[in-house]
DNA sequence: TCGATTTATATAACACGTTAAATATTAACG
DNA sequence: CGTTAATATTTAACGTGTTATATAAATCGA
């Protein structure tokens, strides 16, 4: 499958980077998610984040343990908790952030901008599509 | 990652049919990647369908006790085993390749054959522009 | 208010990906 | 030859995806 050997390599640039600081990177993309704003609960940060529910109640176990984040209760819905990253989280992201970007600008340079806008948005396209499209038999025209 | 969502998104499509004959991904991947010769080296079959060694060792393990895929000697290396797809195991692709085929027409039919083109020529060149070329971002320490 | 259904989250079981190490066989060298 | 290095495969450990189920709290209905 062509997006399986996509998905390999690229993900193949970040993976080192991570795992040196004991990192999968699912547990990167919860961090990242969680900068964007305070206050997540976890059906949130499992969409933002495309990761499914029992995953990601294994990965807060973790973050948590390592003080990455903090969980707070909400006091309107006793069955959710508030999410939120801590300093020590940040800081980790602080530290990471620079070679992801690196990364980020590498892959851009070796495949050139604007295929990869095209591919993004293909991408996308395709996503949506499948998902949301029942039977969707009509193309767009682009 | 929209590489990831996009993947998500087709695989939905194929796993209930594959699930449905207690069949993974991986698995069938494995199945079809034997009808193309007789007598693969696991190597082969790993690189073929893109799955990690520790992983075909499991999978071969369980086809082979469903009496899917047998294991013939090479007497030329006694390391290497000669894998091949026994009757079972084509009976069993014959009965799932139709729904298979249906889903690919489904998605094409969805997408468009023109953009789906696209897509698979830039998730190409995207694999490979970065498996051969540059190494990826060192991961050291600060 | 009580009970049933829905919603949010967690847990269990099994399979795969990754990393690392083990095992076994072949090849290479002294 | 025998010892060492290289190759092919397997196993182990850990984390995650998927499916199914469990738990808990909220909501709805009688």
């Amino acid at each position: 499958m062509a997006l399986l050997k996509a998905r390999e390599a690229v993900m193949g640039r970040f993976r080192p980077i991570l795992h040196a600081h004991d990192l999968t990177e699912q547990q990167w993309r919860v961090l990242r998610a969680l900068t964007s704003a305070d206050g997540f609960r976890a059906g949130e940060l499992a969409r933002l984040s495309s990761i499914s529910m029992p995953s990601l109640s294994r990965i807060l176990r973790a973050l948590e343990k390592r003080a990455l984040i903090e969980r707070g209760v909400e006091d309107k819905d006793l069955r959710a908790a508030q999410i939120s990253i801590t300093a020590s989280g940040r800081a980790l992201i602080a530290l990471i952030a620079p070679h992801s970007e690196r990364g980020y600008a590498e892959i851009t340079a070796a495949f050139g901008d604007e295929r990869l806008t095209t591919l993004y948005r293909l991408l996308d396209e395709l996503a949506t599509c499948l998902t949301d499209g029942t039977e969707p038999v009509e193309a767009d025209e682009e």
